[in-house]
DNA sequence: AGCTATTAATAAGA
DNA sequence: TTCTTATTAATAGCT
């Protein structure tokens, strides 16, 4: 057999890719790894990650463990229910509100139905030890030092403010460049850095959501 | 000189890890890895992502690009109101922004603030790396990346006058244990994860101001 | 926290 | 988008 002479990986610069085809498939590949890790760094670990990611063109992806939302809720200190089980079902319906979030939501959900379906696993809670020494709390941290810093931040907001107004005085046009329409793009297609997972698209707009399955490690492509 | 024969690296199975020490360690180093791939793919496609990690011992962490809350805004939807220089296109910082975000903007803050005195004029520019834009200081900001910022920091000193009203009423500090029950707790520090970068840059908790860094890609131990 | 031997991720190319 | 292969990059086991 004649060999493939392929140049194999090369070193790049980590630097903002000009060409749009590549930038794409680089996207792709790399979002495939980044949740690989994140998956992996869930079941090694016992951690729980939530990553929403957005791709140049405007499509939100997700990986969550449990799911992605209850670690965001738990995050931004919503109030935290005994089991990431019932985060699901809990936060689901007492904080999301639009369609498009149920929407979300319940791509999520099925992603995470699939995952249990290939797989059957489930991470447990974890204890609590001390950290270390550059993670060291704050609180400890004098009064004064805090206004301190509230007023350096005053400060340096002024001055990115006055930065704008120069610019925007310049007569620099906005090129309205990361519009992403609004808040619904659309993506299609799961992320199977799996060789070997099929992708199936969702149905349409279910009536309801689903069961709250026992969450594993679940990606979800914006689906609605 | 005598060389060391190390084993190497081993072939591991992905499962959870039993040991805590390891855990703990294996986590610090993934995390790492997992957050220089998100800023990887930040600057290689101008993706926007955000991740947030619970460590097994309940810490949390957070990488953002342009931040963690602009991006999980515009992942839930959240409309924009708020800011009056953009149009809607963008995510708000309606949502309290996260301690933890807040805590990475808070040390961005101050390292910029920082070099500003030592600067002694707001406008020049510092020297830089070349392919690490966003390590560029705020006068090179694009005109966008300013409007987010400046939202950023808008929340980010309401936030922080809170905190400081909160210690006045308190009356004093708490005890620094790293828990997550409340809103807060703090670390204080980046999390360098380039190898070559210098890591003795943290003196345990200084008077003084954390390690260099300029904003737009963040990574956050928990501050508040 | 630093060091290497290895494994794992991935840039190119098809 | 998927598969292969040559390389680079991440990291497990130790100290």
């Amino acid at each position: 057999m004649v060999r493939k002479p392929s140049m194999g990986r090369q070193k790049i610069e980590i630097k903002k890719i000009e060409n749009e085809d590549s930038r794409q498939v680089c996207f792709s590949k790399r979002r495939a790894g980044l949740f690989k890790k994140a998956s992996e760094l869930c079941i090694l670990c016992g951690a729980e990650i939530a990553i929403i990611v957005f791709s140049p063109a405007g499509k939100a992806f997700s990986f969550g463990h449990p799911c992605v939302d209850s670690v965001v809720n738990r995050f931004l200190g919503t109030p935290n229910p005994t089991t990431a089980l019932m985060d699901v079902s809990y936060s689901s319906f007492h904080r999301a509100a639009t369609v498009q979030e149920l929407n979300r939501q319940h791509t999520e959900l099925l992603n995470q139905v699939e995952e249990e379906k290939k797989k059957g696993d489930s991470l447990k809670r974890m204890d609590r030890r001390p950290g270390f020494w550059w993670e060291a709390p704050v609180e400890d941290m004098e009064l004064q030092d805090l206004e301190r810093y509230k007023a350096c931040m005053e400060e340096l907001r002024k001055k990115v403010a006055n930065r704008v107004d120069e610019l925007m005085m310049a007569g620099m046009t906005l090129p309205a460049t990361g519009f992403f329409g609004g808040v619904d793009s659309v993506g299609a297609a799961l992320d199977p850095f799996m060789p070997g997972s099929s992708d199936s698209l969702l149905p349409p707009l279910p009536p309801a959501l689903p069961p709250p399955v026992n969450q594993s490690i679940g990606f979800s492509p914006h689906l609605f």
